[in-house]
DNA sequence: TAGTGGTCTAGACCACAGT
DNA sequence: CTGTGGTCTAGACCACTAC
C-alpha cells in the first residue's frame, strides 16, 4: 500500500544527493504521480533503493516536510499532504514572484537618492543616526495594473542601483548579482487605509484598505542589508505560506 | 574572538540532546549573553565541549538557524543574527499567542452549530459537498477590546466544542487535548474593507481596513482538520514572521 | 509483536572563505 | 595554507503506532 518513488541520483553532479532526491519527489507530487494521502516507502527501504545512507534519505524527506509537502508520523510512515500545497514564504522579491507567475511585472522608479536615515530606518538597519543610506521608491505594476508601492532603504555601496537597472530587475536580484547573500528576514504584515498619495498612485479611493509589509533582510554575516516598507492592493495581492509544526 | 557557550546537557532527560542545547543557546541570546554578531565556537569544538557528536551539535545549531536566530557561513562560522529576532509564525492559535503576551484574551462564542458545508469549505476541508461540519463563530477580545472575528469549520466528532470550553480555551488547545496532532497549515493573509456587521462587532467604521487570514490545518496523517476565516483589527494585530533562505 | 520514524554516534571527504 | 560549515556513510538503540 505504498507508492513507488522513481528517483535516480547522479553522484557526479555537484548538486547534493539529498537535494536531487527531494527535487525529484517534489516534481512527482506536482505532477500527481504521488497522490495526496499516499504513503511513501519507509526511509530504510528508500535509502536502499536509491543506494543512499539512511541519514541522507532522511535529509531529503525532512526538506520536503519543512516545505509542507509531506507529513510523517512515527510508527506509521510518511505521507503526501492533502490539498494543493502553498509554498512557504521564501526570501524572494515580489518582482521574481510575479515573473514566475507570468504576471508581467514592470517597475516605475519614482525616486532613488542618498539621504540621511530617519530614526526608524536607523533602528531597522542598525546604523547610527545620521548615516547616509540609499532610499528607493518604486511603483510595481502587474499586467499594467498598479499593484504596490515599494519603499526601500539600503546601506550605500552595496550594489549599483540605477533607475535603469531597477526597472529591468528585482531588488533582490540586483543584490544577489552584487554578491550579497540574503539569508534571514524579519517581516511584519498588516493593513491600513490608503493615504491620498497612495490612493492616487494605486488608482484606489482614499481610505481604501491596503495590505502592508515591512521587512528587514540580513545577509549571511547577520548584517542588515535592506529594509522595506511596502503597500499592496489587497484585491490583487495576498501572502501565502505554509506553517510547519516541528 | 568567539563567545563561550555555557550549556549543560542531561542525558537522563527524555528531552532530546539537540533540543536541550538549542533551548539553552536561545535563552542565552534572549538574555543578551550572546550578543548579535558574536561568533560561536565551531561545531567540532562545541560538540567536544558538550560531549556530543558533531551531527547532534549540528542539529541543535540548524534548529536555531531555521528559527532565524543564527546565521552560518562556510569558512567563517556561526553568528548571532543582528536585531531583535521575530519568531517564525508557528502553528499556534491567536488565543495562546495573546495569553503568552499577557494580553488577557477572552472569547465570546457567537454561534456553534452543525451545518452542511458550503462549497468553498468543502473544498478547503476536502469533504464531499453536503457533508455536515461544525461551524464556529467567535469574537476575540484582548484586554476587553474587540480584536478579531473568528469563523471556523471542522469535521464533526473531532473534539467536544461547547461554548463553555471555547470560552476558556483556544481552539487549537481543545484539538490537541482531544488527541489531534496539528502538523501543517496553508495560510493566506490579505486585507479588505469591513462589512457593516463586522464593523459593529469590532467597533470600527463600516469600510474600515481589516486584516484577513484564512488557514487550513492538517494533522499528522495529512488530513484537513480545521479551516478558518478570520478578520483582525489592524491597529491591534499584525503577523510577524522570520523568513529563512535554506 | 512488527514496523515506523526519532535520536545519536564516530568517523570521512569536500567546498569555500580568509590568510 | 588553515579553518569553517556542507555532505555523506554505516551502523546503533529507542519511542511510538497499529495490529
Amino acid at each position: 500500500m505504498t507508492s513507488p518513488v522513481h528517483v535516480v541520483v547522479d553522484r557526479r553532479s555537484p548538486v547534493p544527493l539529498y537535494f536531487q532526491v527531494a527535487q525529484q519527489i517534489e516534481v512527482m507530487i506536482d505532477r500527481g504521480e504521488l497522490l495526496p494521502g499516499s504513503r511513501l516507502e519507509n526511509e530504510i527501504v528508500l535509502a536502499d533503493q536509491l543506494g543512499l545512507s539512511r541519514p541522507t534519505m532522511r535529509q531529503a524527506i525532512q526538506y520536503l516536510v519543512d516545505k509542507g509537502l509531506l507529513v510523517r508520523k512515527r510508527g506509521v510512515g510518511t505521507q503526501v499532504v492533502h490539498g494543493q500545497v502553498k509554498r512557504t514564504v521564501e526570501l524572494s522579491s515580489l518582482f521574481d514572484d510575479l515573473r514566475r507567475a507570468n504576471q508581467h511585472p514592470t517597475t516605475e522608479v519614482i525616486s532613488v537618492a542618498v539621504v540621511p536615515v530617519t530614526d526608524d530606518v536607523a533602528v531597522a538597519l542598525h546604523r547610527p543616526p545620521g548615516t547616509e543610506v540609499v532610499r528607493l521608491e518604486r511603483l510595481r505594476r502587474a499586467n499594467d495594473e498598479p499593484l504596490a508601492i515599494l519603499q526601500n532603504w539600503l546601506p550605500t555601496g552595496l550594489a549599483e542601483l540605477t533607475p535603469e537597472r531597477l526597472e529591468a530587475h528585482g531588488l533582490y536580484e540586483l543584490l544577489r548579482a552584487a554578491g550579497v547573500t540574503l539569508r534571514v528576514a524579519a517581516q511584519r504584515i498588516g493593513a491600513r487605509a490608503a493615504t491620498h498619495r497612495e490612493a492616487t498612485l494605486l488608482t484606489e479611493r482614499r481610505g481604501a484598505p491596503l495590505l502592508t509589509m515591512t521587512r528587514t533582510t540580513y545577509d549571511d554575516s547577520g548584517r542588515a542589508v535592506e529594509h522595506g516598507s511596502h503597500v499592496y492592493r489587497p484585491a490583487l495581492y495576498s501572502f501565502e505560506m505554509a506553517l510547519i509544526e516541528r
